[in-house]
DNA sequence: CGGATGATTGAGAAGTCTCAACCGTGGTGG
DNA sequence: CCACCACGGTTGAGACTTCTCAATCATCCG
């Protein structure tokens, strides 16, 4: 119930990163009656072409979408962390592609889809946040592939510490540059479309470089401009301070005076 | 006026590809009021981290959707056919880290975002629709990623292709097989994470094994079976034939079942 | 102490890039 | 009507990044 109600308190407030919500609002998610799961390291949470009713919300630990390849490759195509809600694309297509993997020994709540739907209906503005969350994950997918498809492994590798800092600290787990990264080599190079050993060099280089230093899974970044200038980490494509959109229920009233 | 009422058209049949619309709100959306621009062949639509008050429907020619890098090299992240709403994400995200070029002379309609909203507040299932399409989008990032990080160029190539064939032929432009691919080598290249001169020599080799051919910027698959192996190709990720999901009207009903 | 997992290292192979030149075609101006 | 130009496609050769395979090291845990 404790794991429960503060998974829940993360997730609106990762909503409000980025969607403005009333108090009723945000008590409507946080009613929520939802499932905790533990699921183990390297234990898959969605298998890739099954149907679900439910998303999953990351209440400990951390997940990853993946593609998996036919020879077995698996390339990661998004870190859940503490806070995330992975899969909310699954309310609107309840069979995904892809599947999602507890990178480590994670808690998941899962929340069926009626009651997301449902929600979204009687409140334009939660449908709105979700949308808009949606969307944050399609502006991350695509800078991921600018990522993979236009940078050397030193920058994409810089690219992806960035990312991850930033996320950590906008979700209150850590600071930019001071952050867990739990995720193994391998699992880095999956994400990077690189192997672990070009990783590992990677990462030594970086580290040669006096820009990071890492101490088990302990991420410090010791010199943040220059990692940010390496890879190229520019914070808008994660879309937090976008100005004020109107919430949705002014709506009415926005549309006469725009048009 | 008829060019935006038959691309409003594809778009809505675009929609009920994977949402069920009923008569009232088809013609909602096909009533939309939106300006007609004629762009010409690389130039922008939508500048990155510029906000937009309005979505873009493409009318005639060919988009693509593009990561900026210092160097100037380009990262295109999606690619934008007839009947596609580009941008519909910035509706709730009105400065996209993105930005939306040309590749070919290009029709547009601009549709603005109040419209589309007060549409999606008013009538709960084109809501779920856009959102929908928007989920679309990040499934086919996604599949980008890994091909983009997990397959060699021949692969890769080969996987555009046959997404390209698929979509043309469920926007009715062409068939899977046999369709207008109206993008340079080089365009194609920055889709893939390639250079022009790799992309080349890999489109010599597919067409020297009898899988494709091509005249002009005509396609020809000559072997189908043979293009999606080499390519890995698993349509699921296109999120067509997902089943029924029921549609927002009945949820009411559905979630006291479900609950 | 033994075993497992992940990090590290080395050496050679493979894929892709870079640079530069050349070709073919379609459009344009004289 | 022809010469020319621009753009996109094609080719070649060498360089460089990254991969592969395999071994070794370090750490954690039972």
């Amino acid at each position: 119930m404790t794991t429960a109600h503060s998974a829940l308190q993360r997730f609106v407030t990762r909503l409000l990163l980025r969607s403005s919500l009333t108090p009723v609002e945000q008590d409507t998610i946080l009613g929520l009656a939802c499932r905790t799961a533990h699921i183990s390291a390297r234990h898959e949470i969605v298998s890739p072409g099954k149907a679900v009713d439910h998303a999953c919300l990351v209440a400990k630990g951390l997940a990853a979408r993946f593609d998996q390849m036919r020879g077995g490759q698996r390339q990661i195509t998004a870190f859940h962390i503490v806070g995330d809600m992975c899969d909310l694309h699954s309310v609107v297509a309840p069979t995904p592609a892809w599947g999602i993997v507890a990178l480590t020994a994670t808690t998941v709540l899962f929340v069926p889809h009626a009651r997301l739907r449902a929600m979204a209906c009687t409140h334009p503005a939660i449908a709105m946040a979700f949308w808009r969350d949606g969307t944050v994950d399609a502006s991350i997918l695509a800078k991921w592939i600018g990522n993979i498809g236009r940078q050397d492994a030193r920058a994409r590798l810089a690219h992806l510490i960035c990312e991850f800092g930033t996320r950590s600290e906008l979700a209150g787990i850590g600071s930019r540059t001071s952050f867990a990264l739990d995720a193994t080599q391998e699992q880095l190079a999956d994400a990077l479309g690189l192997t672990s050993v070009h990783v590992n060099r990677t990462l030594q280089r970086l580290r040669s470089e006096g820009v990071v230093s890492t101490r088990g899974h302990a991420v410090d970044v010791l010199d943040w401009e220059r990692l940010a200038d390496i890879a190229e980490f520019d914070p808008t494509y994660l879309l937090v301070n976008q100005g004020p959109v109107e919430s949705p229920r002014f709506r009415a009233v926005t549309d006469r005076v725009v048009n």
